[in-house]
RNA sequence: GGCGGCGUAGCUCAGUCGGUUAGAGCGGCGGCUUCAUAAGCCGUAGGUCGUUGGUUCAAGUCCAACCGUCGCUACCA
């Protein structure tokens, strides 16, 4: 019985196309699930798209279309662009499907069962023109920001969860549970939003009513609503592993890591568990917090025009590489910024000059010293045992990082086998030992040690940079891809088999030329 | 207004419980090398660790104030 791994992105609204925020948090999901798929556990990733609220709405009135039509429209557009970038979720949720419509009811009708939802009036200003209630940071002057005109007095009544009375029960397992919600300066945050809203008791309001909006899950306990927003959309993440009765949920849901950015903190720092706690279940494992990226502020060359759509990336640089680039270049929980002059440095320097370039000085060498075989090494020396030892290390490194979700060092950390690897080369200097009588014979040792280091290298990239993985793999005759729970067999050292047929291949990472315009 | 983060070499950042000459990567510069994607390897960068005061035998590393910067929040229905 193996270890369970569940993790979710969020799921995104249908009112924009996939950008690099939505790639950078399905990319680390993507890559924790290949992770742990290959460290033997048993996973699960969820990802999906949020399609309620007027928003979709406004947009299906604007277009003289419906709003099935736009959530359908934008929701394929998401999980085409996931297939076509090779992002391995297990499932695609949409708050439209069915299964989850009945979910979300069911919840409903338990947490209004246990008394925890209230039916209250509320009075404001409300403006036509927004078709909502208006806060003072809406209005200048007394008049709706947007539409310049006098809001009116109305009163409305809704539901409203009553969270605030679980927020001493969070605050206390927040307390307890040190590195439930990581990095810890996303903890601190929510905890001061517990204390702050303390005063106020923390209602949620839960519902619209349906002449306002009418895009929704009907509520089980009054068919004039729908509910709204955050309720519907957090309860995916139950849906998507079988609440509340089949197998798979018991399986997955105690070992479930969200990954968020830091714009939903509070959903999710707040909302969610104790909507988890009003209904009794458990919470997730971890919630597990990034930062943003920040576009650079200059230059964007105009040819490329949406330049951070992961598609768009993809064409011109290959997803790989950008993919890449988000894990190693962002520290988990962090802003970052995304530029193309960066990525292409980053490019460059890791992937062509490093990494790419061993892949091509190994093979070849393999192809004209040693018969385009995977040479039989002879006695190790202190050289090779210092290979042999790192890629121990390193591979002992990622699983931590990984683990601690620290994407950046992990990486960081092959990069350091790459560069021992050509180091050695540099020392074994094979291109003269092959034609010195007296040291041709280590040749096959040097060859067979660069091989096995890139093997290993393959394996421990492969969550990261699945198709160059594959690709290295192959080239040293290995064809068959990653079996589940290899990791730890694969790592050690001495498992590559002479005499398989390499291929030499062209260059893994072509150097990018930096554009005339990108000073 | 309240709370919090950040401010370390040109750039991006590491710097654990305070303790020998403050580190890494990239870029730049000098050299070596030619198997390789003009890639690689070796050496080099002398930075008031935002400012000013404290605590201490000893402070990027703790405290205070200030400056700069970013974020959250002020009863968003």
């Amino acid at each position: 019985m193996s270890e369970a791994f569940y993790v979710t992105t969020p799921i995104y609204y249908v009112n924009a196309e996939p950008h690099i925020g939505h790639t950078y948090t399905t990319v680390v999901a993507d890559m924790l699930a290949r992770y742990h798929r290959l460290r033997g556990e048993q996973c699960f990733m969820l990802t999906g798209t949020d399609e309620h609220g007027d928003k979709i709405l406004e947009v299906a009135r604007e277009r003289g279309t419906t709003p099935e039509a736009v959530a359908t429209e934008y929701a394929q557009l998401f999980q085409q662009t996931w297939d076509q970038l090779g992002i391995q979720y297990d499932r695609f949720i949409r708050t439209t499907d069915p299964d989850h419509r009945v979910v979300v009811q069911s919840i409903l009708q338990k947490v209004y069962d246990a008394g925890e939802i209230e039916f209250k009036e509320y009075e404001g200003l409300y403006c036509v023109g927004c078709e909502r209630f208006l806060t003072d940071r809406d209005m200048v002057d007394g008049l709706c920001r947007d539409h310049e005109r006098a809001p009116e007095n109305r009163s409305e009544s809704n539901y409203f969860f009553k969270m605030g009375d679980h927020f001493s029960w969070l605050a206390e397992t927040i307390e307890n549970n040190p590195d439930f919600i990581r990095p810890e300066r996303y903890r601190n945050e929510v905890l001061a939003m517990l204390s702050e809203e303390s005063g106020l008791g923390g209602e949620l309001c839960i519902s619209r009513p349906k002449e306002r909006l009418d895009w929704g899950i009907e509520l089980p306990f009054d068919d004039r609503y729908v509910c709204y927003v955050w309720f519907d959309a957090l309860i995916n993440y139950l849906t998507g592993v079988g609440y509340p009765d089949q197998s798979e949920f018991e399986t997955f849901w105690p070992a479930a890591e969200h990954i968020i950015g830091k714009d939903i903190l509070k959903p999710h720092g707040v909302f969610w568990p104790c909507m988890l706690h009003a209904i009794g279940a458990p919470l997730p494992r971890h919630l597990n917090v990034h930062g943003f990226w920040n576009l650079d502020n200059r230059k964007v060359s105009k040819s490329l025009g949406n330049l951070i759509s992961p598609i768009a990336m993809d064409e011109r640089y290959g997803f790989e590489a950008f993919r890449y680039f988000l894990l190693r270049e962002m520290v988990f929980g962090q802003d970052s910024s995304f530029s193309e002059p960066l990525l292409i440095a980053r490019i460059n320097a890791d992937l062509a000059n490093n990494l790419g370039n061993l892949v091509s000085r190994t093979l070849n060498m393999t192809n004209r010293f040693a018969d385009g075989v995977v040479p039989t090494p002879g006695a190790q020396e202190e050289a090779e045992a210092v290979i042999e030892k790192t890629a121990a290390r390193v591979a002992a490194e990622v699983d931590e990082h990984v683990l601690s979700l620290r994407p950046q060092r992990a990486l960081e950390s092959i990069m350091g086998l790459v560069d021992e690897t050509n180091r050695y080369l540099e020392r074994r200097e094979p291109w003269k030992a092959a034609k010195d009588p007296d040291r041709a014979g280590q040749v096959p040792t040097t060859l067979y040690t660069c091989c096995e280091s890139l093997r290993i290298t393959a394996v421990l990239l492969s969550a990261f940079l699945p198709k160059t993985s594959q690709e290295i793999l192959s080239r040293l005759g290995l064809d068959s891809p990653l079996e589940e729970a290899s990791l730890h067999d694969l790592t050690r050292w001495g498992l590559l088999q002479s005499g398989l047929p390499t291929v030499k291949g062209p260059p893994l990472f072509p150097r990018v030329d930096v554009p005339e315009e990108s000073k």
